[in-house]
This record gives C-alpha cells, structure tokens and sequence, in this order.
DNA sequence: TAAAAATACTCCATAGGTATTTTAT
DNA sequence: ATAAAATACCTATGGAGTATTTTTA
C-alpha cells in the first residue's frame, strides 16, 4: 500500500467520479484506475459500486474515508508543522478578541514567553469565522456552539464615589430606574446582557454616554458622568479612587466568558497549545480571585 | 514522501539505531539511511541528532514520532477493520464480565441482531487485562482507572417472604444485626462492596450460604434460608412469590457498573461500536426503570 | 580498530503515460 | 453514439541491494 494509493482514493471518494479525480490530481485516468484497483486488491475488499457509468462509494469505501480524513490532514501538515517545532518556520495564530481584551497583553507575554515563534493576529469582528479561535463572553444559560467556558465571573457596579450609591455593599438593579449609566455600544455582546438584566427589571435605563473601550469608561464614571457595570475580572481592577465597585444583589449579575473552535482535535499544534494555555491562565485566575 | 519512509522512520525512532531498526525490517541499513535522509529533507526539518555512532531523536523527530502512532495504528488495521465492515470477515471482542452477567444474555441478543458479524469471547476473570472490554463493579466513589459509570443502582435486600422483614418498606442494616445472611463467595467483588457496608454499621454478619451464582442466591432466600443483598437492576427481577426486597435506609446502599477500557480512541471500531451500544443500552434501562 | 552511518553504483519493480477496448446510457 | 472506466503496453523514476568509505568511540 501506497500513500499515493490513499490520496488517489480520497480524491475519486470526494467527487465519485474517476476522470473528474484524476484532472484534479493533474494526471491521468488510467492511473487512478490503477491505483484504485490496486488498492482495492490489497485491502481485499471493493470499495465503490460500479454501476456502468455511474461510481459510487460503497459502506465499505465510505468506512475508509471516514478513517483516513483525521490521517490525510496529519499527513498534509506534516512539514509545516515540523518546521515550527524545529523552529526553522513561524506559525501565525489567527485570535478573535471580542471580550476580556483587558487580559490580553498579560495572556499573549506570558504565552509568548514559552513559545515565541508563535506569531498572533489579534482581530476584532463580531462576523468573521476565519479565525483559529474566538474568545467571547455569554450568559451563563447559553454557551456559543462548539465552545467551551473558561470562567464564569460577577459582574458589578462601576459607580463614582461621590455618588451616594457607592456608600452601599450592594444594590438591587431595579432601584437604579433614575440613574445615568455609561454602557457599551449598541451591538456588543456585553451590552446585549446588561440590557437582558434591565428587561428582567423591567426598565429601560437611561444611557448618558457609550463607548467600546473599558478605559474610557472607567474614565466616565470617575468623572462622575454615570455608573456602569464592571465584569468582575476580565476588565480588570477599577484602579482609580474616583469610583469603587459594588454588589449587584439582584438579579444575581454574571457571564461566562468562552472559547470558541471548531473541534479541538482539528486544531493545529500551536492553536492547540495556546488554548491548552489560555485554559490553565483562566484556571489560575480564578484561583488568584479566591 | 512515501508511507514507507514514515514505517521505516517509526522504526529507526523506536530503537534510535539505524542497523537495527535495518534488521528488524528485514532490509539493508543502506535503504534505511536512505529512506530517513530524504524524509528529512523532504520535511525539511531534521529528525535525528548524529553523534558518530550514537543517533538520537531530536525534539522534531519525537514531535513526528508521536503524530504518526495513531496514523500508523490506523493504516496498520485498515485491512482487517474493512473486511470486518464489507462481511468478509468476522471480529471478535473479549469480553470480561465481572458484574451484571444476568444481563448479558439481553445485551448480546440485541446486539447481534445489529451486527452479526461480530462474535463474543466471555470471560470471567477479575485478574486478566487480556479482553477488550471489562464490565464491573465499583463503589460510587471508587471507580477503576481507565473506565466509564454506566449505571447506578439501589441495593435492596432479599428476604424470605415468611420472615419479619417481609412486612417492613425498608430496614437498617444494624438492625440485621442477628440475621442469617446468603451472600457471594468472598473473593468477588460485590462481596467487598457489602462488607463494606456492614463494616460501615461495625459487625460482621452471619453467613450461612455463599455462592456465586444469584440464582442460587434466589432459590436459598426463597426457602427461607437466609437473606441477601440484591442490586436492583443487574439482577433482574427476583421473579418468585417465596422472597420479597426491601429498600436500605442506613447506610444508603448502592453501586456503580463500569465499564473498563484502554482508551476509546484506541478501540477497534467493532470494539467501539459496541460500548456505545451498552452505554445506550444501560441510558434506556434507567429509562425504563424510572 | 571496530562498529555504525553515509555514499556510490547497479538493477528492476512499478507509477505514470498514451493508445485502445469495454460497457452502459 | 458517447462518455466513462478498464486494459495493454511502454518508459523511466527511485527503492533495494552490494560494496565501499567515512566517522568516532
């Protein structure tokens, strides 16, 4: 048996269709039908129906390729990603931030520290799935396809200190019907759970001022401009003594923030490796907090 | 690259010795020098470090070694695997069955009606690794390395439908202080289960018949001759109006069926075929029990 | 100097090509 | 009649062997 044998027989299982296989494989249809033939021999079994013109994978032949597909990926990324082992090539990791940026340049030093011919492209595109993975945030209630929690974290109240809320430990939500809040822009996930929270309260709260960066909200809410909520760990410390942070008691406030990939076992070495990584950071994390 | 560098590299790897990888594969050392320096240069990476006669896998060498075991474990069984799955050919799974064996007779019947080409070897041997599967017993919070919990299930106590017990919904274990048990022979391992149990409550009980077989457990109850511990699912029914169970209130008195394998991914699809079944099979007995 | 890997060279098995036949629509 | 797969036959690449050289322990 041949490895060519192999991907002569994946390529007329793909199209079911000899002549069709050999144009793709630039070569000729006698020697598909050789190959196949060949292999068939070897196996001892048939692997396609011939019905006159007509060709057709059998259970048999739909059991072989279902068994190389995992073995012909390995095989075709064999060399590229020896050459990043060796270190004689580098391997870009295609990262889809859409929340916890705040952990992100500590995540990427300390992974880049271990592996630094790991390069990253960092984008930013709710849309896009060309991407390795995708770190998201979600209700507990509803986790994204094919993606897995890292962490589950309180979500609390940003509010400026000469406020007469931040004399409290904790707030209920629906008491803060006449306060100014400074919120996320209008499409991000993490505005789309607070204003899940405010229609559990029954209100739609008046928002003075939006923005997408966590700095300058904690900038707005310093100057006393409003009150926000504050996801508990992935944004950080509030660090500023204009403002402090208090409970919401109710409803209970949280988020899951998850990892989104296609399927683990799909992954490339290093795509794998850093999420094996950024699983374990999550981990220490909520060690840390505890 | 040929599949016959990758064979010839796995065994040079195995060894870290050219002459007698050579000898293993019944070739020259030449054509195996050959054959790993072009897989070398062809992944571009090197493989080996050479320190005159010494030949050692590098990093990239062992990186390769362990991305081609499962390759090389697929291709090495596809012939066997396929054969199985076009019917010329039949596979047979060891089966060690250590608890449950009542039930074994529903499992195989249904089964093989799906796959007739899959025959059964039955063991009973607690010592063997030799099978492909194991199907035992476990206290819940001490499950065998390596297996999956199938099932839970209640233990309940027989008792002869004479005896005072009969009239009772269910008992402590310390008050049966004085009762004649029947229970299984010592080396089994239910049997340690409930001497747990009454080393839990601090006395050893009476035994006056021990056998193997619940059968004969159920015929010796039945006569009045003593009482005994009846799992209630893997046992079946009691099926005679001389006996009746009751439940265990103190301690709460229950345990795990397992099954035991290497490793899924390691199983052969027949092998793996047929956990799933008993994993559904045991999903829809708690089904229907409930 | 002995033992192991690499190189040089020869041989032939077989993958791949072209031309042709077979078969079913 | 046509289009697709199988067969026949030829060519040449490269894997396997033997003989030899290189290397280092």
């Amino acid at each position: 048996m041949e490895l060519f044998h192999l991907r002569y027989f994946m390529t007329v299982a793909k199209y079911e269709n000899f002549s069709k296989a050999a144009e793709e494989l630039y070569i000729s249809q006698p020697s598909i039908s050789k190959a196949v033939l060949s292999l068939e021999k070897e196996l001892g079994v048939s692997l396609f129906l011939r019905k006159g013109k007509r060709v057709q994978l059998n259970d048999t032949g739909l059991a072989l390729k279902r068994k190389l597909e995992p073995v012909m990926s390995i095989l075709d990324n064999l060399s590229k990603e020896l050459r990043v082992v060796a270190g004689h090539s580098r391997s870009t990791i295609v990262f889809n931030v859409l929340a916890g940026s705040p952990l992100l340049p500590d995540i990427l030093l300390k992974f880049k520290a271990m592996h630094p011919f790991i390069d990253f492209q960092i984008i930013q595109n709710a849309r896009t799935t060309k991407c390795d993975l995708c770190m998201r945030t979600a209700l507990p209630d509803a986790a994204p396809e094919n993606s897995r929690v890292v962490m589950n974290e309180e979500i609390l109240l940003a509010v400026p200190m000469q406020s007469h809320l931040a004399l409290k430990e904790s707030v209920r939500l629906k008491d803060l019907r006449n306060e100014n809040f400074v919120m996320l822009g209008k499409r991000s996930p993490m505005r789309e759970i607070a204003d899940r929270f405010f229609s559990l309260c029954g209100f739609v709260p008046h928002v003075g001022f939006e923005s997408d960066n966590p700095g300058t909200i904690r900038g707005l809410v310093s100057a006393g401009l409003g009150i926000s909520f504050w996801p508990e760990a992935t944004w950080g410390h509030l660090a500023t003594d204009k403002a402090r942070l208090v409970h919401i008691s109710d409803p209970l406030c949280n988020r899951n923030i998850c990892i989104t990939c296609d399927e683990r076992g799909k992954l490339n070495d290093q795509t794998r490796m850093f999420l094996d990584f950024v699983v374990d950071y999550f981990h220490g994390l909520l060690k840390k907090t505890r």
